[in-house]
DNA sequence: CCGCATCCGAATGGATACTG
DNA sequence: CAGTATCCATTCGGATGCGG
């Protein structure tokens, strides 16, 4: 059980409930979507068994995790977010965008994983930055995740959604300096950093409508 | 030096530097003002000077936080956040929040700082909830802070301010209560649990400018 | 297989004592 | 005041084993 820090204070708490390793890491997967246990294990490279169970356990002390039967064929257990857990999703997303403008070139041993890809669109969303409802589907390095943005909402998911998406894009890491504005959409293209299908147009809509921004205003949490 | 977790991923990022245990609460203490090294150690219950210093290192190293010459007479060295530790200060008070809908009655070893006290009013703050610029001075315990706050900002600080305060509140932790709206500011001056220097109808402002937002969890533990 | 427990070497945290 | 140095307890990471 995660010790506390002997002080009557929210944050203190919060810290208790997440400052283990691989702690926000499972909230942030089980905030885009309820995993199994292997999912999460092969989704937090070098998390052992032992130590997942050990948060997983935790979490739900906590009141932050609970287990679920999952529906589909097969069987077996889905862990997913409570509410409080879900209260965390824009915190998440908040210390995301922090950490993103942190983030120092992405290293040989650093993976990409669909549940932080998702996140990272999560996160990376610009409500009001389009008029015009827009699927995608991204594929960066061995990641897949899918984004559909409208106006003012954005619903992310792991791997390939059902529906055909407006555009698709292929790309390694490169696509978050285009999400930062450090490479231009066209700029992206023509150098075959990322390759689409779809049109161009649509690709400039999708930097318009994700992106990691560098100033200190827009790391703000949605209260 | 903190370990990574082998993800490109800026909630990853964030997890490496503020995921260590007590970062969060120094983050904390220094979003309200600069400290020295002792107040730290004081005000950060437990913790072992190798282990300050280790964490004061990491942040500096992270870019969170600096090193500055103390101004005032007696000089020194103080710790204050650098700008991109300031933009953790939404986030922190986010999280803040979040830990306070779950956090349990005070055990007889919690203790409350000046600090996080401070953060605490910063956090709870309800902007546009007043029309009237109003200051504050708050005893919990042993811990002392001061809050101004406009309709629309607000300023916290440590200790005793120069000025005299509109208001002057005594109290213990059932404060929170009050903020949580499981007391009501009359019940909590008649019964004794809160007393005040100052006009009762400036407490019930106070009351409505500084509120924690009680979770469905924390709600079944009151129960 | 999936979820979880066990075992062990390495790294980290906690408490105390000590130094520039 | 602002840290270092030291020793010991705990945790983590990695491999392995067990029951359904």
């Amino acid at each position: 059980m995660a010790k506390d820090y002997g002080q009557f204070c929210g944050l203190a708490k919060a810290s208790s409930v997440l400052g283990e390793r691989w702690s926000l890491l499972i909230a942030r997967d089980l905030s885009v979507a309820p995993r199994r246990f292997k999912d999460l294990h092969e989704g937090l490279p070098g998390v052992p068994t032992s130590v997942l169970t050990a948060r997983l356990r935790d979490l739900q002390v906590a009141g932050v995790v609970t287990r679920v039967a999952d529906e589909r064929p097969g069987g077996g257990v889905l862990y997913a977010l409570t509410p409080h857990g879900r209260a965390l999703e824009t915190i998440l997303d908040a210390l995301g965008r922090w950490g993103a403008g942190a983030m120092a070139a992405p290293g040989p041993q650093d993976v990409i994983t669909d549940a932080s890809l998702a996140a990272a669109l999560r996160a990376s969303y610009q409500p009001r930055a389009t008029c015009t409802t827009t699927s995608y589907l991204i594929h960066t390095g061995a990641a897949t995740a899918w984004a559909e943005a409208t106006p003012t909402a954005i619903t992310v998911g792991l791997g390939v959604p059902d529906l055909l998406a407006d555009l698709t894009i292929h790309s390694g890491p490169e696509l978050r300096a285009v999400l930062a504005g450090d490479l231009s959409p066209a700029a992206a293209l023509s150098s075959g950093a990322v390759r689409i299908e779809g049109s161009s147009d649509v690709f400039e809509r999708f930097v318009r409508t994700f992106h990691v921004p560098l100033t200190e205003a827009a790391m703000e949490v949605t209260r």
